[in-house]
DNA sequence: CATGAATGAGCATTCATTCAT
DNA sequence: GATGAATGAATGCTCATTCAT
């Protein structure tokens, strides 16, 4: 029994939630199916996570999370903002290709009215934003992109556009690739920004 | 406790439950909140409308409906695409801006887990699409836009990027003026999309 | 406009009344049903009964108590009380085949729980058991029946019997005839009670 | 307040419902009423049962059923049919005079409108009647019951006899025995039925 | 007399959370 | 830590009845 052992149980409730996330809703999600799913019992849940809430924060911390990192390892090793920008578009959109339940999730609950869960993801979300913005200064300060663009308005048509494009694949037959629609896509909007 | 013999509250029901719908969010807009906003019985509302989906769904076909046939009407005396879209996009954020509570309906339950109520606004949604595509369209036959571009994704970055600007506004303390991004996010598409 | 025209919505009411309840049970009609059903508005059916609770008896009054009349009738012409017994198991059975709907409500909504109902049914069911129990009673005066049995005991049996055969068909395909089942049941009661 | 953890509150819930439902009727008895009657929470009920509807079935399989048992227990040990009968209508009298809540729920909800009550219930009832059947059958084979007779006619006399013997008794003031109108009620039958 | 829109008390059922084991 | 039976507050919808017209 090493004491790792003794959370080893939230990444099964995390992978859990999310399929059922992914299949009902977050209201349609009950811990019964949950735990079911996880394999474990209902009060198990709540010795990992304080409320339903909880674990749909949880989930966005972990997922995003670790995108997050993936995706600034990768833009460290990139110089020109551009290429970064399209390093975004495209990690993102095949993230969700990779992993459906995710994109359900995601593209369902981004906008939640429940003020918990929306207060909890804001800073996971926020932490994403300020990747983006920062990439498109950099651009700027390279003089790529016109530097009279505001970088958080830009960031807003990025992150506008990407979701869009991935909230129709998600509630699409899927029968196209999400990521084929990331060039198109980059290219408009580089065009769009640049000097 | 007066009775009313208007013989079509309809209306009143909807505001209410705008309001309301606004204030809680859905799942948490109960019945008994929005016949109180509306001044009237609990049981009233059914007489109008036959589930809280499809009140949802009511106020979406109301709202969205008359914004649709308003615009469109505007677009015919426009010739210009270019001119059509930025229209659209002022009209867009004028109305939301106008109208905060809507606002804040419009971008809680616009992407929704419950497949009713996604089923019952996507033709109204789908309206609003084809009315931007029809217009990017237009624009590439009349030599503006690149003809190369698929008029779907062009709509979901011109959507997406109002959707966006419009969510950040919504979630803001509201101390700027969402009608003002209209221009520099027109800008950057319609560069983005020119020849 | 006569005085009589006045209370002339009543038997159409009833007549509705007995369709529906016989179509659904008396908690599944609800009186918007029955309102329709008789061609009238709601309302209206609360200037001629004070509550569905009395609509039932009514019903019962005015079907029941026709019937009786007309057996009575019948039964002042037959000296013999076997031939009496006969006619009323024949006239009851008879009743019941000929208008199944009221056979329904009947086999169904004879033994109420809701005291309000049953106490407004029980005065007319008592003028029917009192019936059958004179009969008895004459026949132990004529000899024919055994004077050592209880009229009220025998009168059980017989409205038992007669009862559960009813129930019987209601419940079955009604692909066999009702009436049919009158004089074999008969001849087993008299048997049962001849001196 | 204090969670038993009895994990078979079945039986407790059943001798609730049988309580309630005898007090108020189907309609009228209340889940909180049956949780409060059973000591338990409403929310308890559901662990165990599907619906009000299946509560009042359990309880008619469970009642009904182990009468059943009992009842074939005891006519395998006797021979002659006509006591057999003698034994039914005793075992039937004395059952529900010994638990007149049990009886006011048979006498009351033993004809539903309702069909999935009713058609819960059928079953059940169809076994006791095919014993009566049975017994019948017997006595005709035995020489002692007239063998024209159909088996399924006089088992109707007999039930409708019991059955309306025992409403009577049920609706009265309960100042005289049930069980003691069996034995003039089963010479009325048997005289009926004998070669 | 007739109407039918309006009323609002009423109720079965659900489900996140707890806690004795 | 793990369990899952128990809890009970919470809520959408129904429908008998009323009453302004």
């Amino acid at each position: 029994m090493t004491r790792q052992r003794e959370k080893d149980k939230l990444p099964i409730i995390i992978e859990a939630a999310k399929v059922i996330f992914a299949c009902y809703g977050f209201h349609d999600s009950h811990i019964a199916k949950i735990a079911k799913q996880a394999g474990i019992a209902e009060g198990t849940i709540y010795l990992y996570v304080r409320s339903k809430e909880e674990l749909m924060i949880r989930l966005f911390e972990h997922q995003v999370g670790s995108f997050i990192a993936a995706l600034q390892e990768q833009l460290r090793s990139i110089d020109d903002a551009r290429a970064q920008i399209r390093c975004i578009i495209q990690q993102h959109l095949a993230k969700l290709e990779e992993d459906p339940e995710l994109a359900r999730v995601f593209q369902f609950e981004l906008r939640q009215p429940n003020l918990t869960i929306r207060e909890g993801i804001a800073p996971i979300l926020r932490q994403y934003f300020q990747i983006i913005e920062h990439t498109i200064r950099l651009g700027q300060q390279q003089g790529h992109f016109d530097p009279t663009l505001s970088a958080v308005l830009v960031r807003k048509l990025i992150f506008g556009g990407i979701n869009e494009v991935a909230t129709s694949w998600v509630f699409s037959q899927k029968d196209y690739s999400l990521r084929s629609q990331g060039e198109p896509l980059l290219r408009m909007i580089l065009k769009g920004i640049t000097t």
